[in-house]
DNA sequence: TTCTAGCATGAACAGTGTTCAGCAGACAAG
DNA sequence: CTTGTCTGCTGAACACTGTTCATGCTAGAA
């Protein structure tokens, strides 16, 4: 125990620093910190800063590891991919694996707040993200559709993955503190709101009204892949992709 | 022709005011001048302040017609709805009737500068612009597919156009100043980037590389859709979207 | 013990969105 | 022609933001 574990003395308080962190900085540590930061503030009140204090460190000292704040989010972004694991291609079972990939993507996007708005523009390129890029083109290519199709495959399902979670993270950021009983009458406000149009303006939307709000996002993003799943299935032992008209 | 007309005396410049402007602000003005700025400046470097300046007004002028900067977000993403049309619903057609709105879609997100970066995860349900989702959904409900997938299907077409065009918009952003011969050596790169990963680890990257990149933005959004178009063509004339197993 | 290299510091810069007391000018009432 | 209210704009301020930089502390090498 030397007296550094002492409370400095109150007239040199201004003189002496805190003393250095037993744990040095790292890249690691940082992303943790935004990530506990994120959870806590939401995309719109991240800040710089925010993580700084909650690491107990200068905010210039986060610069030293890290080039600026997009750097940051691109560290965090290849971080969520951390343990995802793709099956290796079976050419029977291509489509349950492309919907398992899915529901992993969208779980991923799940597990941190607003994390769908730090995605949303990343192309999955790094060296980092690489290996996961790769097989999943393995497993659209082990299902006989044309390169040129499998390539866009992969855009296509993760696009639609972050469409998805980003519209389903601004609804839940929107009633993010509101109870049961508030939400369930905001709910059926909305119904109410598409179901009481007028019938010979909107004869369309009254019609779809109760699909429009009702049914669980996990119904919804299910019967989404599905749709992509058959569109890509479509093109499966055929002429390779002209934009010629569609289905059986 | 009343003094008004001439220059204000040096010694009571401070003194005085700009005359005030002869056009009253309106939302539309502010509107107008926010597309200026974001032209001229791009997504990141927009600001209330410069709108302000773009007008010759105070920023605190802005605020008396438009709530805050979200609000003229969508001030502005309602506005690039005006004057777009849709067809009448042509069973026969109803696959091209879509594939042209998604065209159009494109066409309009590519209309302004950082336009997708606005768009993202806004959803088209302010008065403006129901007529629009209305006429849509009229198209999807004449093709005969269930009601659930053509609720889903607005949804999914939306997610698809605004992610392709903000992934596009992003590439034109990065390459913005950069002469053809660069932009061209870039490419290269890229292409090389690609085709030269080790080819034990990434058989499948090296084998696409070539429709990775080579492949117009054109020709990769036509054939998007035509997956898109296909995967809800193969739910009509069947009984309704459980997730069961696909095509042909 | 001395030196050095690297890391963290605090202060500063140039911006941001948003608010608010107060004033200029137009228009209506007397 | 005066008076007054009302509206819409102003300028200044607040509380932040991302990022940079000279300064100086501290740990490890010589």
């Amino acid at each position: 125990m030397s007296e550094t574990d002492l409370p400095a003395p109150p007239w040199d308080r201004n003189r002496r620093r805190p003393a250095p962190a037993k744990v040095p900085l790292t890249r690691e540590r940082i992303v943790d910190a935004a990530f506990t930061v994120l959870d806590r503030e939401g995309y719109d009140r991240f800040s710089m800063r925010q993580v700084a204090l909650e690491l107990g460190v200068a905010v210039s000292a986060l610069y030293v590891h890290v080039a600026n704040k997009d750097e940051l989010f691109e560290l965090m972004y290849n971080r969520t991919f951390d343990g995802a694991e793709l099956p290796d291609p079976d050419p029977e079972n291509w489509q349950e694996q492309i919907k398992e990939f899915a529901r992993r993507g969208r779980a991923r996007l799940r597990s941190h707040r607003d994390l769908a708005r730090i995605s949303m523009g990343h192309v999955p390129f790094s060296p980092e993200l690489l290996p996961h890029v790769e097989r999943l083109m393995a497993i659209f290519r082990s299902s006989g559709m044309p390169d040129l199709v499998a390539a866009m495959a992969g855009d296509l399902l993760s696009t639609y993955i972050e469409g998805f979670c980003l519209e389903e993270s601004m609804w839940l950021e929107r009633y993010r503190d509101m109870d049961e009983a508030t939400w369930e009458t905001k709910r059926n406000e909305i119904m109410g709101y598409f179901a009481e149009l007028p019938p010979d303006r909107f004869p369309n939307m009254v019609a779809m009204a109760p699909y429009m709000v009702d049914e669980s996002n996990d119904y919804r993003f299910e019967l989404g892949v599905d749709i992509l799943v058959r569109g890509l299935a479509s093109y499966i032992g055929r002429a390779s992709g002209s934009a010629g008209s569609a289905a059986p």
